[in-house]
DNA sequence: TGAATAGTGTCTTTCAGACAATATTCT
DNA sequence: AGAATATTGTCTGAAAGACACTATTCA
């Protein structure tokens, strides 16, 4: 049999029943921290409980398509996202066997308070010391796997913070140099030396000058910069 | 409807058609360059074609199992595997839409030529500038989207070098520090300084020394050293 | 003017690269 | 002895941390 006879016989009701979702977890920066958006859940299983966004991937969608739609439905959302880890232990879901690909999806504040006033189904939980925190900062669980899929994120996102600018997509598209160090401290749980942080980003040739200048603080305006459009992994 | 009642009347056959498979990169370092062990298609599509070793995922088994079972079942290996990168394209596979979890597999150079001997549906090719070579050092073209599955690997190899021990895996149970350099050198493509890379790894406490040295060679014989055991993450 | 932060300069420490000198083994 | 590589020492330059100093804005 030739390969065009095999394809033409080949029949798609024998794949196994493995399901196949993709799980979102929104960041954003805000007030010092990394936040979380989570979606509370219309349906069951964990009805009622706030959870990372996710839904089934279709058949002819991309997976990075089915992690933009999930946040688009359930959140309102539309941003970057970029798949980190697929989780498929067997017992990860109690309806049956499904393999959930985990994308992160980056968003700077202000969009994200849009998408959260829009709609109650959501609520946006800051994340401290690799855990989701309720407003009076007690330690929230997650349904499902859902905890182990944030730390993964959390963990993979401190890995590639000085390897590429996708972490600059948790700032507004303008942002001083001192936000940027507060995200990068927040990120990586550790304070950094300010004229080495500044020295290192701007030489990295990462960044880009706007002229502009802040504005409306109570102090001596910094300059306002933003990620440089020329992409030097060329070099 | 509550959750236990909803888990009850759940329909597994309501998941969408997309199934799951793993597909496996199994790495070696040999003569100086680094290797992957590919297999020759028994079954159609691309039947009789070299390609990287892969199976569908069974509904009762971890992903991590599966590419091992993959990797039992066709190249007689067992190994170690890692999970690196999901490949979703919808068009990846011309049977139906599969997306398919990438995995990593170290393997030693001596336990892997001990595989290809035993069967003859496996060869060890080589790799250099990114791609497979055959024996006369032409570029060999994989079948479905394994180009791509294999640079991601390198990739993604590249990337944790120094991040932590998975790369050891390439590497007998104890070797010297020319071979650990000529590794690094491979993996990341660019010639390393030796008093430097030697203090940086040592210093690292990923090494430990054995006591033990080379022996056979022609020349003053290095000592052995093999991967700490132990775990220095907890730092 | 004072508070608060921006931006910079300098000193020190750490670490990698360059280069070379000495050590050890086998033929 | 000679070949080949192991191992170590020293010098140099680059980069980061510590610390402090000047600059700028608003109240």
């Amino acid at each position: 049999m030739d390969e065009a006879a095999y394809l033409a016989a080949y029949d798609p009701a024998d794949f196994p029943p493995v399901a196949v979702a993709v799980d979102v977890v929104p960041l954003t920066f805000s007030a010092g921290a990394l936040h979380v958006l989570l979606n509370r859940r219309a349906e069951q299983p964990a009805r009622g409980r706030l959870a990372l966004p996710g839904t089934f991937v279709r058949a002819d969608e991309d997976l990075d398509a089915a992690a933009q739609r999930a946040l688009r439905d359930k959140a309102g959302l539309n941003a970057p996202v970029r798949q980190f880890h697929a989780f498929g232990a067997v017992d990860r879901d109690p309806r049956m066997r499904i393999v959930s690909i985990g994308h992160m999806a980056v968003v700077d504040a202000d969009t994200i308070a849009q998408a959260t006033a829009a709609g109650d189904t959501c609520e946006l939980l800051q994340i401290s010391g690799g855990a989701v925190r309720t407003a009076s900062n007690r330690r929230a669980a997650l349904p499902f796997d859902h905890d182990a899929v944030l730390a993964r994120a959390l963990s993979d996102l401190r890995r590639d913070l000085d390897r590429d600018d996708w972490a600059f997509g948790l700032l507004p598209q303008t942002f001083s140099l001192r936000e940027l160090q507060a995200l990068h401290e927040a990120i990586r749980g550790q304070s950094l030396n300010k004229p080495a942080f500044r020295k290192r980003l701007i030489e990295s040739g990462r960044l880009e000058a706007t002229g502009e200048m802040e504005t409306g603080k109570g102090f001596r305006p910094a300059e306002l910069y933003r990620p440089a459009r020329i992409n030097h992994a060329a070099e």
